[in-house]
DNA sequence: AGTTAAATCGTAATCATTCCGAATTGAAAA
DNA sequence: TTTTCAATTCGGAATGATTACGATTTAACT
């Protein structure tokens, strides 16, 4: 998901194009890693000072809704990144020293229907978390 | 994990036996649902009318650490239920109607490692969410 | 029974998130 | 370009979950 594909998304969904939403999607298009509101205030103190919290969460929320950012939980916070580009489903190993994401092609589902008969599955979640290389010192 | 499991295990950690933790230990024996500490303190609000939230929390925290009870993060709220007894690493389905668990024998876990060659896989988290037969009318 | 560290209580503080009314603004229409 | 209006933002207050803390009580040991 590139910054001009979520604008179109806006558009196309009747979103308007503010000074905020712009911010905010031009920090996730330069930040791979799950942020939270509060870094996203952060992250934006200095190019938009005082961008109230309400605004924030509004917009990630809108944001997520569009599938323009996923969202997880990350210890006891919502955390959000810009929507993975490649298409096919896939899960996450996160890094929880520097918050790097490595993308993994494997999904638990396709065996889980079958151990499940009668059971109506609607979501999963699927996470690894550790140290990446760089990190494993 | 049985009630008396635990509070054998309360003693071989040097915790002391107390009512309100044979209360909170009697209840996650007899539900096998995920429970937050709100539930904890509903639910025992006749039996033990007033147990301080400090002491439900700090409780939870300690059962967990002891591998008594499971912790997980449903809807923003920090749940727990009683561990497992089985042994071998599993995973379960939540139901989101009734809060039902059913186990599921499978654990992706074998096949990532060989996916993330130099990194620490420290931890991981596998759910699937949905409706149990009761809940699919 | 006496001692002591652990546990509990009640309340206040903290943190993330949501709500709300007033003011502002993007974008479509005139 | 100006007008218009619903969408958006702001700032601060409200909410809900969780943690902190001093004072009091209590389980378990001698």
């Amino acid at each position: 998901m590139t910054f001009e594909k979520a604008i179109r998304l806006l558009r196309e969904n009747g979103l308007k194009r503010t000074p905020s939403r712009e911010s905010i999607l031009r920090l996730f298009a330069s930040d791979g890693r799950y942020l939270a509101a509060s870094d996203v205030r952060d992250a934006l103190a200095f190019e938009h000072p005082g961008m109230s919290l309400d605004t924030i969460y509004r917009n990630l929320s809108s944001f997520a809704g569009l599938e323009i950012l996923e969202e997880t939980e990350l210890g006891g916070e919502r955390k959000f990144r810009m929507h993975c580009d490649r298409d096919g489903h896939h899960h996450h190993f996160i890094c929880m020293e520097c918050g790097r994401i490595q993308e993994l092609d494997l999904c638990p589902m396709d065996r889980v229907a079958e151990l499940l008969p009668g059971f109506t599955i609607e979501d999963h979640k699927f996470e690894v978390y550790g140290r990446c290389p760089d990190c494993s010192s």
